[in-house]
Parts: structure tokens; C-alpha cells; sequence
DNA sequence: ATGCTATGTAAACCGCCGTTTACTTAGAGG
DNA sequence: CCTCTAAGTAAACGGCGGTTTACATAGCAT
């Protein structure tokens, strides 16, 4: 609790930081979870990855699944689409979806490559029902606000999966055009 | 090589039946590997089901990889969609692929819980494009029918998850009527 | 009946993984 | 400078999972 720390100044960094440390465990576990998935990747990979000791995330998370729980919670914020303006809100949602560069620290694949275990499983359901679907219902409206969130839910994750997981991505030039257009028209039809 | 065994005597049927085993062992992996995932699922898992001995995995597969080989090979056959009638193949693409009652013995949820693990991936990969993307593309014909099989391929599999993986399957029955139909004209318009 | 081979089993092997324990050390406060 | 605590590390522990090995036995052939 002394020293500002600026975060600008590199050299005056004492070596030994807790909150680096742990953001830097967490940051190395969204990469992995989104890419190897959840019973894939060791703890051992992550911490290599963050360049800290294995021993670190026990310490900081507790456990593996904890670390899991962290990492899909400062991912899922629905903030992001819920602060899309409303106008031309299908084109908005559509270029966000498809702009990443790949599943790096994308909820979605995170999800996705977790689902066969078990307990991740739990974690992500309710970590999306929590922190994605209820507010994203709650700003669609008490009419059918519930059904429009599953709604978009499945047809970003169907999106995603395309995109980014189908070993046949390097295809997706293929139906660019007319599906952005058929996507970005449903997504706009969810809030008219 | 001695009798016939019509299977339908199974009170005469020997008890050692080195083919009847190696099915069982084949058909339980293929419902664990497309619920639970390749690397979630154990060896003894899947032989505790088909109720034999793990080891018997190694004799008549080689390894735990090449189950899975086998597994998705059986279940990747691109007849199941080339033998479609191409009048209505839309709503009949549709139908074939909403009429399972769940993950069991599906290629496409198998591929995606394997996606994880990098030897998987490589099999599913190699399979998908040697017994389904090119003898689909070759049933398109030469005009575009690589990318048709492409455009179909990650059209069916956003619908396989969607219905069958995401946890908001429970809720599908919000968007069924409109999508199908959308679906199915996406289909019919990839052989039109 | 009697061996012989294919079939199946039990148990051990070996490596990996998540976690814990015991220990070292950086760095602030006296 | 010394001490004391927080931060980090190394190594081991226990368990699990794929595979191998050594052994038992069913069923056909002689």
C-alpha cells in the first residue's frame, strides 16, 4: 500500500508483486483455457506460461477449478453488448463477434472446450446464467427479455463456434457476405 | 468362421466373441466420447461399459487414439446426406439433423469435445475432410463444390451445438420455427 | 480326452497432474 | 543493521490413467 506505482515506470518495480503476479496467472490461464480447454491444460502450462511457480495458483485461486471460475468471470461481462447502441445494434453485434483475432480470452470457446468436464461445466453455467443472461434479459425488457437472451446466446455461440473452433474456419470466406447480413438482421430482430 | 450365428439365438452364442466385444468396446466409445469428451473420458470408463477389461482396448485397437480413429470413422459417412432426395433436401437436412434425441453416437458433438487435445484434433481433422467434406464436395459437383460442403459442414455444425452442446439448449424452443425454416432454405439453396 | 490358440482378466508399471509441505528470500519497518 | 512477514520456490505426495505384462480359461482341432 505505498507507492502509487504508475505502472509507467518498469525498472522500479520491486520484483515481487502479488496482484501482478496473480492478474499475470490469470491472464496466462484465459489463453489456455480458451484454446486447450479446461481438463487439457495443466496448471503446471499455465504458470509456465506467467513465468511464476505451479504452487502459485493454489495459493491465489485455491484450486484449479477456482482459477477456472476467475478466469470465465473476467471474461463474461455483458456489458459489452449491452452497451451496443440500439440502432444498427444486428451490424454491431456481428462486426464485435467477428472482429477477434481468435479464441484468446473469448468466453465462448472457454465454454465451450470445458463442457465435458463436469464440475467446469457447472461453473460455466451458472457463471453465464449470473453474469450474462440475466442482466442481458434484464436489458432487453420484462417482455420475453428471458427468450431474447437465450436467444442471442445460442446464435453468438453457433456464430463462434464457426468461426473459431470448426476445424473448417479456413473456409468462412465462403458464405461471408449474405450470412453476416442474414445474422446481423436476426440479432436486430431481437430487440425490435 | 463356423456357423453362421443368426444373432438372433443369443443362448447359443459363445461366450468369447472376439468382434462382438471389439463392437462393444467401439459403440461405447462413441457414446462416451461424444457426451464427455476425449480427454474426459478413461479407458476403463468406456470398457466398464461395454463391460470387459480395459486392456482389451490396447488388443484390439492399439491405443485410446486409435479408438477414437475408429469411433469417428464409423460414425463419419457422408452417404447419410448424399442418399438425401434434393427436392425438400432443405427440411430434409434439417429434419435428419434435429431428430436425434441427443449427443449419442454424433459425430459432430464427438469432433468438438476432442477439439481440445492436438493428436485428437488431428484425427478428426483428417476424417472429416477424407470421408465427409470431399465426397460430400464431389456429390455437389465440380462448380463450387468444395465450398458448398464447406458452407455445409459449418452450417450443420452451428446447428448441432446449438441444439445439443450449449447450455442453453433448454431453451431452443424459443427460435425453432422461424430458424428451421431459414436453416432449411440455407441448405436447399447450397444444391440450387 | 488333450493339447493349442484365441480370448479375456488381474495386477502392476510408469508417467502426469493437482495439491501440499517445507523451505528460501525479497523488502518494508523498527 | 536486524527482524519479521509476505512472496516465491523446490520437491514430494497421492491419485489417476493409458498401457504392458503375466496369467487364466473357453472352445476348437486333433
Amino acid at each position: 500500500m505505498s507507492m502509487p506505482e504508475s505502472a509507467l515506470e518498469p525498472a522500479l518495480r520491486p520484483q515481487r508483486d502479488a496482484q501482478r503476479t496473480r492478474a499475470a496467472i490469470l491472464a496466462a490461464a484465459q489463453d489456455a483455457f480458451s484454446i486447450r480447454g479446461y481438463s487439457d491444460t495443466g496448471v503446471r502450462e499455465i504458470t509456465a506460461a506467467a513465468g511464476v511457480n505451479p504452487a502459485l495458483v493454489s495459493r491465489y485461486f485455491g484450486s484449479k477449478e477456482k482459477l477456472y471460475e476467475a478466469a470465465l468471470s473476467d471474461l463474461l461481462r455483458a456489458g459489452i453488448i449491452t452497451e451496443l447502441p440500439k440502432e444498427n445494434f444486428g451490424v454491431a453485434v456481428v462486426d464485435l463477434l467477428t472482429a477477434s483475432q481468435g479464441p484468446q480470452r473469448n468466453p465462448l470457446p472457454m465454454m465451450m472446450l470445458a463442457s465435458a468436464d463436469p464440475t467446469a461445466r457447472a461453473i460455466s453455467d451458472r457463471l453465464l446464467k449470473e453474469l450474462f443472461v440475466e442482466p442481458l434479459a434484464r436489458w432487453y425488457g420484462p417482455e420475453r427479455g428471458a427468450g431474447k437472451a437465450a436467444c442471442f446466446s445460442a446464435l453468438a455461440s453457433g456464430l463462434t463456434l464457426y468461426r473459431e473452433l470448426y476445424p473448417l474456419g479456413a473456409f468462412g470466406a465462403e458464405m461471408s457476405a449474405e450470412t453476416r447480413k442474414w445474422l446481423a438482421a436476426a440479432f436486430q430482430a431481437l430487440i425490435d
